[in-house]
DNA sequence: TGTCAATTAACAATCGTTGGCAATAGAGTG
DNA sequence: CACTCTATTGCCAACGATTGTTAATTGACA
């Protein structure tokens, strides 16, 4: 995503006008490694604009999903997350448990398809989610019994992290 | 996903009862390639069984998934998704404009993250949706323009079709 | 045969999200 | 500055997928 300056141009640009809100909304996101909630965004925005509506937020969040600046994702935690991250090259760990998504930086040049495998499809995206239980909620509750220990996984992609809530 | 034969048995072994609406769904879910929703599910079932009620389709597909007899996805579609094939190995390709889906069976031995790349995870699974707009839409629909070509996509790993709907 | 789970119908309720509406505010343009 | 037209707000309704409730009935299994 890019900055609010740029953001707020962009917006000109399109004809859709820069309002106070639209500016907040942009701060909340800037940096955002969180992957915030549209709820989560309402309540960061409320803290600095206590009478923007949860409408003006799906609206923002909505334009900005369009302009190309921030992605929607379902991650399968029951509501959209939005990523203001939209480099690309990134992949996202889910924790089943507490909902806390992180970035993984992966080299995944593998994840292509070819046109003969891509049965018809015009593929334009490939997501990995890889999902299980983050440190926290395994620390946290489960002290006693540790089944996994996730014995027979490999490594076959470099992989670099990125912080996350 | 076992045969209805054998998924009775584990029923009745789990306490559950075995009822002919059970029964039928077992039939609508085995050798189904095409990922029912609970709707569709719904439909196949009445087709057989006319009374059949939303709340016991809902019911046994949950029951089957906890069983992990099938897999609930969410592929983004709107709606839960289930897959009675749970062999672990493959993937799904997903249309953005009719919801279709197939599977793709992938060679990913390299879709997994070692313990230093998990950032604490307890990682269970990964899954890889490919997203793009199936032939049929693209046939029927798109007749004029036609930017996309897929350019520089590469085949990095070999992938064995199945149908779907 | 008897018990207890399962099913049904009909409906309310949930949750995330979108829509309508009327009134007001305010950004951009001239 | 003034005008116009979009944006915002508040409030509330509605959506679609899913789950819960209740009470009555059915039927699987021991």
């Amino acid at each position: 995503m890019r900055t609010p300056e740029e953001l707020s141009e962009l917006f000109r640009q399109r004809g859709r006008k820069v309002t106070p809100q639209r500016q907040c909304i942009f701060r909340v996101l800037e940096g955002n490694v969180t992957h915030p909630s549209a709820e989560v965004v309402y309540e960061a925005a409320r803290a600095e604009m206590p009478t923007i509506s949860l409408k003006t937020v799906y609206q923002t969040l909505n334009d900005l999903a369009e302009l190309g600046e921030i992605q929607a994702l379902d991650l399968g935690t029951g509501m959209a997350r939005f990523d203001p991250n939209v480099d690309g090259a990134h992949h996202h760990l889910v924790c089943h448990e507490c909902g806390k998504v992180r970035d993984l930086y992966a080299d995944l040049d593998g994840l292509t398809i070819g046109q003969s495998d891509a049965q018809g499809y015009d593929v334009r995206s490939a997501e990995v989610v890889f999902r299980g239980r983050c440190e926290d909620c395994r620390t946290a509750e489960g002290a006693g019994a540790g089944a996994s220990a996730g014995s027979g996984r490999r490594a076959s992609f470099r992989a670099a992290t990125t912080a996350t809530e």
